[in-house]
DNA sequence: CAGGAAGCTGAACACGTGTTTAACCTATTG
DNA sequence: CAATAGGTTAAACACGTGTTCAGCTTCCTG
């Protein structure tokens, strides 16, 4: 939410893809664009086009529609983890979308993870406790380093950061009508330049004036109203 | 966000269900019921079951399951606006959720919006933007009085925080596995208390202790760095 | 070269879905 | 009382879906 200011990080590039994948590879790719640009209830039939196959391939390749939901899920994952490994180690949280859309050839990546922070299942908790860790691990050295304020809860603040951050790019993304021909990228860039500027306001000179409310709710959970250091 | 504190709050008791109402009246009950418990997939056959009448009424009342949709929509929205408009003026935002959660009988209307919410649709896009008037003009008037601070884009700041309120909680409930027994006020109950102090600390210290970040910001945007008033 | 295993196909199958239809019941009305 | 309209039902229909299956091709291997 706050280095999405580096602008000029440096995206890197992809594995290159060999033109004539396996079949199965294939297939796994047409899958993850299909599940992107049409939701997770495109037909089997559809994804086989898509690749190029008979239907019934898949389903030799893959088992089942579930089975080849799997395999994606773990695909993108693996990717994004690959990604983030890679990539400068100096990056926030949620950063991991900006460095999807910012690759041209994961934009169907983007739109994936995008569907399944909508949709919900394992990879959503995994996508979102992963971002907690990030999250609050960046949060405790910006403590350390004395740009971060401290927390009364530092875990809890980092999971509502989270919860706000993904939640939010979710929220937008969802009221946008999301059609076969949706721009993630575009879509994601809109987002997060509507976002900039009232959360590095709010972030940086809050949004309150007055403790009030703060100390009241301190009060009401018998903790006792303390001085910010 | 910020109100959920008047945990006094007098709530309406809704209009006495006739036990013995029209069967289309409860054909519609039970399809919001339905649609809140097991998703907006569930089957014509399953609503009627439910209302204890045959499938072919429930078309031959709606048109079709579209047609069904379209009137518990409007259904919803309906009673969201008179529990809003009858319930006293003094709430903040994102509180009619609390308001439906607060209602017993509302319970099923509340799981119908959270799954409006992560769906998308219509629905969606107005509850959303009904909120972010709500949020900008309570801001408005805080501002006025002086206990908000004054935002350089009050309307984005505005649709920040409504994508932030309604997004956290959308996402939160995502994550939860949703099957057909969730509790739906005690989900949001936790939530929204999972959510208070982290969102408490921030709005009134702030997060960052530096203005590098805003400053930059401004000036990439080619608007002059200001103090603060 | 022979043979078998793996890749691959197209059609068929089984099933759940929304929807339609014809008939039945009920009650209001002329 | 008869008739007509609307509420209501059960069964059937049409269709899209995931999945299976028998057979075809291809290519590696002994």
């Amino acid at each position: 939410m706050f280095n999405l200011l580096n602008m000029s990080s440096t995206p890197k590039r992809p594995p290159d893809r060999d033109e004539d994948l396996t079949a199965r590879a294939r297939i796994r790719d047409a899958a993850v664009e299909c599940f992107a640009r049409h939701g997770f209830d495109v037909t089997v039939r559809a994804i086989a086009e898509r690749a190029g196959v008979s239907p019934g391939l898949v389903l030799h390749h893959f088992g089942s529609k579930a089975g080849l939901r799997e395999t994606c899920d773990e695909y993108v994952r693996q990717t994004i983890r690959e990604t983030k490994t890679e990539a400068v180690t100096a990056h926030g949280e949620q950063t991991f979308l900006q460095q999807l859309a910012e690759i041209d050839e994961y934009s169907d990546l983007l739109g994936y993870v995008l569907r399944s922070l909508q949709a919900g299942g394992p990879m959503a908790v995994a996508l979102f406790e992963h971002m907690v860790e990030d999250i609050e691990e960046y949060l405790a050295k910006g403590e350390e380093a004395g740009t971060i304020r401290p927390s009364r809860d530092p875990k809890a603040r980092a999971r509502w950061l989270a919860a706000n951050g993904l939640g939010s790019i979710t929220m937008l993304f969802t009221l946008q009508g999301l059609g076969p021909d949706t721009d993630f990228r575009e879509l994601l860039r809109r987002a997060t330049h509507d976002i900039m500027l009232p959360a590095l306001e709010v972030y940086t000179e809050g949004l309150l004036t007055e403790r009030t409310m703060l100390d009241a709710y301190l009060l009401y959970i018998s903790d006792p109203p303390e001085e910010p250091r």
